[in-house]
RNA sequence: GCACCCAUAGCUCAGCUGGAUAGAGCGCUGCCCUCCGAAGGCAGAGGCCUCAGGUUCGAAUCCUGAUGGGUGCGCCA
C-alpha cells in the first residue's frame, strides 16, 4: 500500500532518529526504550504546532535532566527542514514549530490520496471476526438493536480502513426452544390462513408480522400440515418459518446501511459433533468436571438445590465460578453451543474476535473470554463491547415502548422516521458502554446541536464553494487543487490543516481501542474549524474561499476540498453519506 | 453477598498509549448578514473532574478503598 501522509508519525519519526543520533554521539546511553516517546498535538496552540514528550521520558532511564535532553535534542532536530523552531516549555516537553511548507504540503497529500488519507496499515492484515447484531430469528428487529448493528457495523468499518481483515458476522441463535414457539405461531397463522378460528396461548407470538408467513406456508405446503400432530411439521415448519424471519432481518439491516459477510447457525452445530469437539478440546485440557456449584451469596433462589452437573473449570481462566454446559437430562445448556461457535471462529484463523453484546449479557463477558482463553490456548483475544441502552424521546418527553398501548418501535420504523444517516450518525456520538438519548424529533432538527446535521452542513458548504468557483470558470478539480500551493497565511487556515493533520492518528486511537465513536467526536471537532473558518470570512475577505482572481480561489478552496475529502472519509467509516446540498 | 459498567459546567456529554491554563452543545449575557449558504460564527459567565489514599517529574486518565447509579448472578437463550 502507499504510504500516506502521517504528519505525527513522520514527525516522530524524525525525533527519534534525532535521539538515536544523540545517542551515536554519547550524549545519550546507548539501549533506551523508546516507545513511549510521542508526538502529539499541543491543548494550546501558542505552544506550537506539535509537542514531544521525549525528554520527560527518557530522562529517568538516561539518568538526565530532563531539560538537558530537552536542549541537546532541540538543536538536534532544529536542523532538519522541516523544523522551523523546537522551544523547550515547562518541564520538558518540546515544542515544535513546523516549517510552513510542512502545511503547505498537507492538502495537496489528501487530495492526491482521497477518502484513503487516513487508511493505516496498523492492523498489519490481522484477521478480526465481529460479531454484532446475532438477534433471535423470532420476528422483526426493534429499534434496540439498532445500536448494536450500527456499532458493530462502524467497529468492522473502522478496524478494515485501519489495516485489518475483517469479517463481519451474525450468529443465528436458531438451535433454542424459541424457535419451536416461533413454528407453533407461524403453523397457527397457517390454520388461520385456511380459515380456522386460532387463539394464541401464552408462550406463542401473536404479532402480525407471521399472518404473511403463515400464508406463505400455505401457499407452499396446501393443506399437507392440516390436522395433523406437531411431529409431522415441526422440524420443517421451524425451518421454514426461521429462514422468512432471517429474510425478514437481512432487510431491516440492509435498510440500515448493515451487511454481513457470514451468518453462522447455531442449529449447524448439533448432530455434527461440533459442539462435542468443542468440549472435547476442553477436556483434553482438564478443564472439564462433574461437581456442584455453591449457590449464589445474598440470593438464593427459592428453589436451589445442590446439583451435580457437568462443569466448565472457567476460574481457571479468570472467571469467577465454574459454568454449568450440560443440563442434568444430558442436553447441552445454552453456553455450550456458544462455546462451539466460538472454538468454531477459532479454528477458521481469526487472530483476534470482537463480539458485541447487549449490555444486559454483562454476566457472561468473562465466561466467554475464559472459553476463548482455554479454547485457543490464550492466543486470540477476544473483546467484548456492551452495548448501553438507548433512552427513546419524543419532544422531548420520554418514549415508552409498548406492544399493548401500540408504541412499540422497530428497527423498520426508525430508519423510515428518521433515516439511516442521521440514525446511524446518531447512535455513534457516545461511547457504547454509556446510555444514549434517542430523541425523534430532536435528531432531524437541522441546527448546530443536531451533529449529523452540522457536519453535513459543513461538507455542503464546502461543495456549494466549489460550483461557486466553478461557475466563476475556476478549475477546482482535485487534481488541480493539488498541484496548487495552498494559501495557509492566517492561523484560522493553519489550524485546519493541523486538524486534518490529525485524521490518521485519530484512525489509528479509534482502531486501537475499538472505539468508532472517536470518529463521530473528530468530525464534530473539523466541522466546528471549518465553520468558524467560513464565518472569519464575514469580516475579513481575504479568508474567503472565492476570490476576485482563480489562482487565488484555488490556493484558498485546496484547504476546503482537502477537508470535505477528510469529512467524506469519516462518513464513510460511520456509513454515513456525505451530502453536496442540504435542501 | 459477588461480578461488570458508569460518576467531568445548571442539563446532555467529549477528553488521545498519563502531559502544560480540563473542552463542546443546550440554557444564560452581549455581539456579527449591502458579505462564498446566519441551517452559521464571535465573546462572556459557569468546574474541589463524586470522595479518600497510592504510583509518577506529572493523574480527569493508572492502582486500592469508600459513596452513589445501572446491569447481571446454577438445567432461559
Amino acid at each position: 500500500m502507499e504510504h500516506n501522509m502521517n504528519l505525527f508519525s513522520d514527525i516522530r519519526a524524525l525525533v527519534l532518529a534525532s535521539i538515536e543520533t544523540l545517542q551515536a554521539e554519547g550524549a545519550l546511553p546507548e539501549g533506551l526504550n523508546l516507545d513511549p516517546v510521542t508526538t502529539e498535538p499541543p491543548r494550546d496552540p501558542a505552544h506550537g504546532d506539535m509537542a514531544t514528550n521525549a525528554a520527560m521520558v527518557l530522562a529517568k532511564p538516561a539518568k538526565q535532566k530532563p531539560r538537558d535532553i530537552a536542549e541537546a535534542l532541540a538543536a538536534k532536530l532544529a536542523d532538519d527542514p522541516r523544523i522551523a523552531s523546537a522551544e523547550v516549555a515547562g518541564p520538558g516537553f518540546l515544542n515544535l514549530r513546523l516549517a510552513p511548507s510542512v502545511w503547505q504540503a498537507l492538502p495537496a497529500a489528501i487530495l492526491k490520496s482521497g477518502t484513503d488519507y487516513g487508511r493505516s496499515d496498523m492492523g498489519k492484515g490481522v484477521r478480526v471476526n465481529v460479531e454484532y447484531v446475532s438477534a433471535n430469528p423470532t420476528g422483526p428487529m426493534h429499534v434496540g438493536h439498532a445500536r448494536g448493528a450500527i456499532v458493530g457495523d462502524a467497529m468492522a468499518s473502522l478496524l478494515a480502513y485501519a489495516g485489518y481483515d475483517v469479517t463481519r458476522e451474525y450468529y443465528i441463535n436458531d438451535g433454542g426452544a424459541q424457535v419451536d414457539v416461533l413454528a407453533r405461531s407461524v403453523y397457527l397463522r397457517y390454520l388461520e390462513a385456511h380459515g380456522q378460528e386460532v387463539e394464541f396461548a401464552d408462550g406463542t407470538y401473536p404479532g402480525d408480522y407471521l399472518v404473511p408467513v403463515g400464508q406463505a406456508l400455505k401457499d407452499k405446503v396446501g393443506d399437507a400440515y392440516l390436522d395433523k400432530g406437531e411431529q409431522f411439521w415441526l422440524a420443517e415448519v421451524r425451518e421454514f418459518a426461521t429462514d422468512a424471519m432471517m429474510d425478514l432481518i437481512r432487510d431491516d439491516l440492509a435498510a440500515l446501511g448493515v451487511h454481513m459477510d457470514h451468518f453462522f447457525s447455531e442449529k449447524s452445530l448439533y448432530g455434527t459433533g461440533k459442539i462435542e469437539a468443542a468440549i472435547d478440546s476442553l477436556r483434553d485440557k482438564g478443564l472439564i468436571y462433574r461437581g456442584v456449584l455453591e449457590p449464589p451469596k445474598g440470593k438464593k433462589p427459592e428453589d436451589w438445590e445442590p446439583r451435580e452437573q457437568t462443569l466448565f473449570k472457567s476460574t481457571e481462566h479468570g472467571d469467577d465460578v465454574d459454568r454449568p454446559i450440560m443440563k442434568s437430562d444430558g442436553s447441552w445448556t445454552y453456553f455450550a453451543p456458544d462455546i462451539a461457535y466460538h472454538y468454531d471462529k477459532v479454528q477458521r484463523g481469526f487472530d483476534m474476535l470482537i463480539d458485541i453484546f447487549g449490555a444486559d449479557h454483562g454476566g457472561y463477558v468473562k465466561r466467554m473470554k475464559a472459553a476463548v482463553s482455554a479454547l485457543s490456548g490464550g492466543e486470540v483475544p477476544l473483546d467484548i463491547k456492551l452495548i448501553q441502552l438507548v433512552k427513546l424521546f419524543k419532544n422531548g418527553e420520554p418514549f415508552k415502548m409498548s406492544k399493548r398501548a401500540g408504541t412499540f418501535v422497530t428497527l423498520r420504523d426508525l430508519v423510515d422516521m428518521v433515516g439511516a444517516d442521521v440514525a446511524r450518525f446518531h447512535m455513534l456520538t457516545r461511547k457504547s458502554d454509556a446510555a444514549l438519548d434517542f430523541d425523534f424529533d430532536k435528531v432531524v432538527e437541522q441546527s448546530k446541536e443536531n451533529p449529523v446535521f452540522y457536519v453535513q452542513y459543513a461538507h455542503a458548504r464546502i461543495c456549494s464553494v466549489l460550483r461557486k468557483a466553478t461557475e466563476a470558470g475556476v478549475n477546482v478539480t482535485d487534481e488541480t487543487l493539488a498541484s496548487v500551493t495552498p494559501d495557509l497565511s492566517h492561523p484560522a487556515e493553519v489550524a485546519l490543516a493541523a486538524k486534518l493533520a490529525e485524521w490518521p492518528r485519530l484512525v489509528e486511537t479509534a482502531a486501537r481501542t475499538h472505539e468508532p465513536h472517536r470518529v463521530a467526536t473528530y468530525l464534530s471537532e473539523l466541522a466546528a474549524d471549518l465553520h468558524g473558518l467560513w464565518n472569519r470570512g464575514n469580516d475579513e475577505p481575504g479568508l474567503r474561499f472565492v476570490q476576485d482572481d482563480s489562482a487565488a480561489t484555488q490556493a484558498k478552496i485546496a484547504l476546503a476540498r482537502a477537508t470535505a475529502v477528510v469529512i467524506s472519509a469519516g462518513l464513510g467509516i460511520l456509513g454515513v453519506t456525505p451530502v453536496e446540498e442540504m435542501r
